[in-house]
DNA sequence: CTGAAAGCGCTTACAG
DNA sequence: CTGAAAGCGCTTACAG
């Protein structure tokens, strides 16, 4: 049987059946151009393409316009729990300005970043929201020499010159701190996060300096080179093993605090009758595990759209120069954290 | 200060740069095409090419070969735990050919699934991969006319002849059975999924069917509307209310068991003790969850990876006509099931 | 208000 | 093996 494709109906199509110019049939059917044509002639285009089922090539007006309503999006990997809201608050907030998104993982490898970055270049992306971002990323830095508009979400990077979606991570470190210094902990450890990443770096300094100033020690850290689960397991075994006279973990993020709970049940200790644990995301389904944990949450699919509503902004030449944004986290206090038990 | 915008390297730059006419370099830098020009040339055309940072515009590409090496996927919501690693095992997949993909949330609403059809057949998408498919699907049947190469996955419709990646659901609900029976449980529930899916209907049939060959009762069903844990909680209220002899359930995926856990845990019910229950999918971190829940593994990264195998053969016209491939799920006992109490 | 023409950056059938 | 030309489906500056 010989398969017979339907010709797609282009902006000729509905002109001939008009018998107007193709480009009144381009005008006609462009929001910011309809108002050139005479009403009359635009219900007629409209009712004839309605008729013909048309709709537009976007391929073609991309090229024409040098520009592709599509936006780029650089995730380490989709499926890490905390990228799903975040790329759902990307998407709504961008289909409804009728952009399409295009989401690349790049398991924080270079060069996987910069073969995803070329293909949306190829693909005339008109911006990138950047969820990978080292405190001093070349891929970043090569955006900005390229003048490809971008803003990044979630991390951010040592030079603050750029457009960001960030949290408050003062402000997130020091609800966990005064929650757990209420429950009279006094020595309070750290499953540091990725020091090359501002959220790994500056909820440790937060958190340091936070310390400080109540008088409590500030050296009971351990740094982690992933963000995953396997990381906080293998820092906490690391940490135990220098110091025991903590009560309290704060860790760099929800995984790698549940490594650190899988670590302490290996061992027999108990959360939180033996140690408090608190987490950092609110990644689904904490709230059901045995026991739930205590952690800040970030409001990930909100960052999206707000990183979106500015990019969309500097696209659109709407955008007062290179702004970071610090979205508030809040504390949500579950049963993995108790008084001190000593 | 004005921003000045680099202008984008074309074929016609490093054409000038070799000094041979563009067409030439196309063909240099075409995969296909390489071999019908002098390797010399090819290699200074290459050189040139690297020199001047020059990507191809897919763009343009797309719009004289009519395909975008890009393919589309429509997926109910990504935020929803089952679906992120399928999509990944789309991406890899696709991506590794060289194709790009584009995703799009439906919420099962239908109008989000023609914009999103639309939207994608506007970008000339080579081909899509559909996770949306209701028993009878308009958006199916739209493809089919449209000559759009599709794969339906996890879910199918009930017309035989289309391509589909799914679960050999007989022989998932046979082994959540045969567990439970084996358990003594004689009075078996099931919380069925949306009947207009090919796996809320399939699931529930096969149960009805192996319940029925070992003499059990099979009449234990409430339906829900949606395979969420709000549904499975108010339909676990509704089978209660009517009947209260089983002491297992089955529920049509895991949402749907999360949610008659949470009705259980509201009126004092104790899982296992009381009543097993198993889902469907095993979703991320059903094994951190009191209890654990016994599930049947469906293999969502390999089946997102299988039916883009699959759409590329379509795409490459290397296909045999529609074929269904039914993978096999694996049944993961954990603590949500045991010996029946009574 | 509308038309005719040019062109976005590629690819490819046709020549030679 | 290489070139010259045409064209994919749009958009838009230029005329009128």
């Amino acid at each position: 049987m010989i398969r017979k494709v339907k010709r797609k109906v282009t902006i000729r199509d509905v002109a001939d059946l008009v018998d107007v110019h193709h480009s009144t049939v381009s005008r006609a059917l462009s929001p910011t151009k309809r108002d050139q044509i005479s009403p009359a002639v635009v219900k007629k285009v409209e009712r004839a393409a309605k008729k013909l089922g048309y709709y537009p090539n976007i391929v073609a007006s991309s090229l024409k316009q040098n520009r592709s309503f599509a936006v780029g999006v650089l995730v380490p990997d989709l499926m890490n729990p905390v990228f799903p809201p975040i790329i759902r608050g990307i998407q709504d907030t961008a289909e409804a300005a009728g952009f399409t998104v295009i989401t690349a993982n790049t398991d924080d490898e270079e060069v996987k970043e910069r073969d995803a970055l070329r293909m949306m270049q190829g693909r005339s992306i008109d911006g990138l929201i950047i969820a990978t971002a080292r405190r001093n990323d070349p891929i970043v830095e090569e955006c900005i020499e390229n003048d490809i508009p971008f803003v990044l979400i979630n991390r951010t990077v040592d030079r603050g010159d750029v457009n960001a979606v960030v949290i408050d991570e003062d402000f997130g470190v020091r609800s966990v701190l005064d929650h757990l210094i209420s429950l009279k902990h006094t020595h309070i450890a750290h499953i540091a996060g990725p020091q090359h990443t501002s959220t790994g770096f500056h909820r440790a300094k937060a958190l340091s300096d936070y310390l400080r100033i109540h008088n409590l020690p500030s050296d009971l850290v351990e740094t982690t080179e992933k963000f995953t689960i396997e990381e906080g397991r293998r820092a906490f075994r690391k940490l135990l093993a220098r110091n025991n006279r903590f009560t309290a973990i704060v860790a760099g993020n929800d995984l790698l605090a549940l490594g650190c709970m899988d670590a302490m049940r290996e061992i027999g200790l108990l959360v939180p009758e033996n140690i408090s644990i608190s987490g950092y995301d609110d990644i689904l389904f904490l709230e059901r595990m045995s026991p739930a944990l205590t952690t800040v949450l970030v409001p990930k699919y909100e960052m999206g759209s707000q990183a979106t509503k500015t990019l969309l902004d500097i696209i659109r030449g709407e955008s007062n120069g290179p702004a970071v944004l610090r979205m508030q986290p809040r504390l949500v206090i579950r049963n993995s954290t108790a008084v001190a038990y000593r």
